[in-house]
DNA sequence: AAAGTATTTAGATATTTGTCTAAATAACTA
DNA sequence: TAGTTATTTAGACAAATATCTAAATACTTT
Protein backbone atom coordinates (compact mmCIF):
# COMPACT_ATOMS: atom_id res chain seq x y z
CA UNK A 1 0.00 0.00 0.00
CA UNK A 2 3.04 2.15 0.56
CA UNK A 3 4.06 2.60 -3.05
CA UNK A 4 0.33 3.13 -3.74
CA UNK A 5 0.03 5.83 -1.79
CA UNK A 6 3.33 7.42 -2.66
CA UNK A 7 2.02 7.26 -5.89
CA UNK A 8 -1.10 8.84 -5.53
CA UNK A 9 0.52 12.14 -3.21
CA UNK A 10 1.33 13.86 -6.28
CA UNK A 11 -1.09 15.94 -8.74
CA UNK A 12 0.63 15.62 -11.90
CA UNK A 13 0.55 11.62 -11.31
CA UNK A 14 -2.90 12.21 -10.51
CA UNK A 15 -3.78 13.88 -13.85
CA UNK A 16 -1.66 11.34 -16.05
CA UNK A 17 -3.89 8.30 -14.03
CA UNK A 18 -7.06 10.69 -15.50
CA UNK A 19 -5.72 11.33 -18.79
CA UNK A 20 -5.21 7.50 -18.53
CA UNK A 21 -8.58 6.73 -17.78
CA UNK A 22 -9.82 7.84 -21.35
CA UNK A 23 -7.23 6.33 -23.68
CA UNK A 24 -3.96 4.90 -23.53
CA UNK A 25 -1.18 7.16 -24.41
CA UNK A 26 1.79 6.51 -25.04
CA UNK A 27 5.24 8.67 -23.14
CA UNK A 28 5.25 11.27 -25.78
CA UNK A 29 1.75 12.07 -25.91
CA UNK A 30 0.91 12.20 -21.89
CA UNK A 31 4.19 14.68 -22.11
CA UNK A 32 2.42 17.05 -24.02
CA UNK A 33 -0.50 17.69 -21.66
CA UNK A 34 2.39 18.89 -19.09
CA UNK A 35 4.80 21.87 -18.99
CA UNK A 36 6.99 19.85 -17.89
CA UNK A 37 10.12 18.18 -19.20
CA UNK A 38 9.90 14.76 -20.64
CA UNK A 39 12.57 12.98 -18.08
CA UNK A 40 10.08 14.28 -15.31
CA UNK A 41 7.59 13.07 -16.08
CA UNK A 42 9.00 9.82 -17.64
CA UNK A 43 10.20 10.03 -13.64
CA UNK A 44 6.48 10.26 -12.44
CA UNK A 45 5.34 7.30 -14.67
CA UNK A 46 8.24 5.04 -13.17
CA UNK A 47 6.52 5.95 -9.62
CA UNK A 48 3.33 4.69 -11.20
CA UNK A 49 4.38 1.58 -13.14
CA UNK A 50 6.19 0.84 -9.52
CA UNK A 51 2.65 1.20 -7.77
CA UNK A 52 1.20 -1.11 -10.44
CA UNK A 53 -1.27 1.91 -11.33
CA UNK A 54 -0.17 1.99 -14.84
CA UNK A 55 1.35 -1.21 -17.00
CA UNK A 56 3.35 -0.35 -20.07
CA UNK A 57 3.76 -2.12 -23.48
CA UNK A 58 6.65 -1.44 -25.95
CA UNK A 59 4.95 -0.69 -29.95
CA UNK A 60 7.63 -0.18 -31.92
CA UNK A 61 9.95 3.12 -31.48
CA UNK A 62 6.96 4.00 -28.89
CA UNK A 63 6.01 3.34 -25.24
CA UNK A 64 2.36 2.73 -24.83
CA UNK A 65 0.48 3.09 -21.42
CA UNK A 66 -2.67 1.96 -19.41
CA UNK A 67 -4.32 2.52 -16.38
CA UNK A 68 -4.26 -0.68 -13.99
CA UNK A 69 -7.48 -0.20 -11.61
CA UNK A 70 -7.37 -3.58 -10.41
CA UNK A 71 -4.91 -1.76 -7.70
CA UNK A 72 -7.34 0.13 -6.30
CA UNK A 73 -9.36 -2.60 -4.79
CA UNK A 74 -6.82 -2.56 -1.92
CA UNK A 75 -7.21 1.11 -1.54
CA UNK A 76 -11.13 0.63 -2.25
CA UNK A 77 -11.34 -1.51 0.77
CA UNK A 78 -9.07 -0.20 2.83
CA UNK A 79 -11.45 3.09 2.99
CA UNK A 80 -14.61 1.00 3.36
CA UNK A 81 -13.34 -0.52 6.42
CA UNK A 82 -12.52 2.61 8.00
CA UNK A 83 -16.14 3.82 7.08
CA UNK A 84 -17.95 1.03 9.30
CA UNK B 1 -7.94 16.63 -2.47
CA UNK B 2 -3.85 17.21 -2.21
CA UNK B 3 -4.14 17.62 1.45
CA UNK B 4 -5.89 13.89 1.56
CA UNK B 5 -3.22 12.37 0.00
CA UNK B 6 -0.42 13.86 1.79
CA UNK B 7 -1.85 12.80 4.89
CA UNK B 8 -2.69 9.19 3.67
CA UNK B 9 0.79 9.20 2.35
CA UNK B 10 2.87 8.31 5.72
CA UNK B 11 2.69 4.98 7.43
CA UNK B 12 2.60 6.27 10.99
CA UNK B 13 -0.69 8.42 9.90
CA UNK B 14 -2.61 5.38 8.72
CA UNK B 15 -1.76 3.30 11.39
CA UNK B 16 -3.42 6.30 13.62
CA UNK B 17 -6.22 6.35 11.39
CA UNK B 18 -6.92 2.75 12.30
CA UNK B 19 -6.44 3.87 16.14
CA UNK B 20 -9.40 5.66 15.78
CA UNK B 21 -11.73 3.74 13.78
CA UNK B 22 -12.17 1.42 17.26
CA UNK B 23 -12.20 4.34 19.68
CA UNK B 24 -11.58 7.95 20.21
CA UNK B 25 -8.36 8.68 21.63
CA UNK B 26 -6.56 11.27 23.45
CA UNK B 27 -2.53 12.37 22.19
CA UNK B 28 -1.27 10.68 25.09
CA UNK B 29 -2.82 7.37 24.06
CA UNK B 30 -2.36 7.74 20.51
CA UNK B 31 1.49 8.49 21.21
CA UNK B 32 1.65 4.97 23.64
CA UNK B 33 1.23 2.97 20.79
CA UNK B 34 4.46 4.34 18.61
CA UNK B 35 8.00 4.05 19.30
CA UNK B 36 8.06 7.87 18.38
CA UNK B 37 8.59 11.51 20.37
CA UNK B 38 5.39 12.85 21.19
CA UNK B 39 6.01 16.46 19.37
CA UNK B 40 6.58 13.74 16.28
CA UNK B 41 3.13 12.00 16.70
CA UNK B 42 1.69 15.62 17.68
CA UNK B 43 2.76 16.80 13.97
CA UNK B 44 1.40 13.89 12.48
CA UNK B 45 -1.89 14.63 14.42
CA UNK B 46 -1.68 17.92 12.86
CA UNK B 47 -1.44 16.98 9.23
CA UNK B 48 -4.10 14.27 10.02
CA UNK B 49 -6.29 17.35 11.09
CA UNK B 50 -5.30 19.73 8.15
CA UNK B 51 -6.65 16.97 6.05
CA UNK B 52 -10.14 16.83 7.99
CA UNK B 53 -9.34 13.09 8.50
CA UNK B 54 -9.61 13.60 11.89
CA UNK B 55 -11.12 16.13 14.65
CA UNK B 56 -9.95 17.13 18.50
CA UNK B 57 -12.09 17.96 21.46
CA UNK B 58 -10.55 19.19 24.47
CA UNK B 59 -11.36 16.98 27.67
CA UNK B 60 -10.14 18.95 30.43
CA UNK B 61 -6.25 18.53 30.21
CA UNK B 62 -6.63 15.96 27.80
CA UNK B 63 -7.01 16.51 24.08
CA UNK B 64 -9.53 13.65 22.43
CA UNK B 65 -9.25 12.90 18.54
CA UNK B 66 -11.78 11.64 16.85
CA UNK B 67 -11.85 9.93 12.79
CA UNK B 68 -14.35 11.57 10.36
CA UNK B 69 -14.99 9.50 7.68
CA UNK B 70 -17.35 11.61 5.81
CA UNK B 71 -13.80 13.47 4.05
CA UNK B 72 -13.10 9.84 2.81
CA UNK B 73 -16.27 9.99 0.36
CA UNK B 74 -14.63 12.63 -1.77
CA UNK B 75 -11.76 9.85 -2.06
CA UNK B 76 -14.18 6.87 -2.60
CA UNK B 77 -15.71 8.68 -5.37
CA UNK B 78 -12.75 9.96 -7.18
CA UNK B 79 -11.77 6.16 -7.55
CA UNK B 80 -14.82 5.13 -8.45
CA UNK B 81 -14.73 7.43 -11.57
CA UNK B 82 -11.20 5.73 -12.51
CA UNK B 83 -12.45 2.10 -11.97
CA UNK B 84 -15.21 2.62 -14.92
C1' DA C 1 0.59 29.77 44.21
C1' DA C 2 3.62 25.99 43.13
C1' DA C 3 4.37 21.67 41.16
C1' DG C 4 3.05 18.10 38.07
C1' DT C 5 0.88 16.28 33.79
C1' DA C 6 -0.64 16.68 28.79
C1' DT C 7 0.16 18.58 24.61
C1' DT C 8 1.97 21.76 21.24
C1' DT C 9 5.35 25.00 19.25
C1' DA C 10 10.00 26.19 17.79
C1' DG C 11 14.11 25.24 15.77
C1' DA C 12 17.52 21.99 13.97
C1' DT C 13 18.85 18.23 10.90
C1' DA C 14 18.98 14.20 7.83
C1' DT C 15 16.32 12.08 4.25
C1' DT C 16 13.16 12.04 0.50
C1' DT C 17 11.12 14.12 -3.39
C1' DG C 18 10.32 16.70 -7.75
C1' DT C 19 12.49 18.98 -11.08
C1' DC C 20 16.08 20.13 -14.43
C1' DT C 21 19.88 19.38 -18.17
C1' DA C 22 22.93 16.28 -20.44
C1' DA C 23 23.87 11.86 -21.97
C1' DA C 24 22.57 7.05 -23.12
C1' DT C 25 19.64 3.60 -25.33
C1' DA C 26 16.48 1.93 -28.70
C1' DA C 27 13.95 2.01 -32.93
C1' DC C 28 12.73 3.90 -37.34
C1' DT C 29 13.96 6.02 -41.99
C1' DA C 30 16.43 7.45 -45.91
C1' DT D 1 24.93 3.07 -41.86
C1' DA D 2 23.99 7.75 -40.60
C1' DG D 3 20.59 10.69 -38.95
C1' DT D 4 16.26 11.42 -36.59
C1' DT D 5 12.77 10.51 -33.09
C1' DA D 6 11.13 8.42 -28.57
C1' DT D 7 12.16 7.44 -24.12
C1' DT D 8 14.95 6.55 -20.10
C1' DT D 9 19.04 6.95 -17.06
C1' DA D 10 22.38 9.68 -14.51
C1' DG D 11 23.61 13.29 -11.78
C1' DA D 12 22.68 17.73 -9.58
C1' DC D 13 19.96 20.72 -6.68
C1' DA D 14 16.22 23.12 -4.20
C1' DA D 15 12.15 22.24 -1.59
C1' DA D 16 9.42 19.34 1.32
C1' DT D 17 9.15 15.95 4.98
C1' DA D 18 9.85 13.22 9.26
C1' DT D 19 12.14 13.18 13.15
C1' DC D 20 14.41 14.87 17.37
C1' DT D 21 15.28 17.86 21.78
C1' DA D 22 14.16 21.91 24.34
C1' DA D 23 10.91 25.20 25.57
C1' DA D 24 6.18 27.04 25.87
C1' DT D 25 1.28 26.64 27.01
C1' DA D 26 -2.68 24.93 29.38
C1' DC D 27 -4.90 22.45 32.82
C1' DT D 28 -5.13 20.00 37.44
C1' DT D 29 -3.98 19.13 42.08
C1' DT D 30 -2.13 20.04 46.48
Amino acid sequence: MNSLFKALNDETRRQIIELLKDEDLNAGEISNHFNMSKPSISHHLDILKRADLITSEKKGQFIQYSLNTSILEDLLSWILTLKK
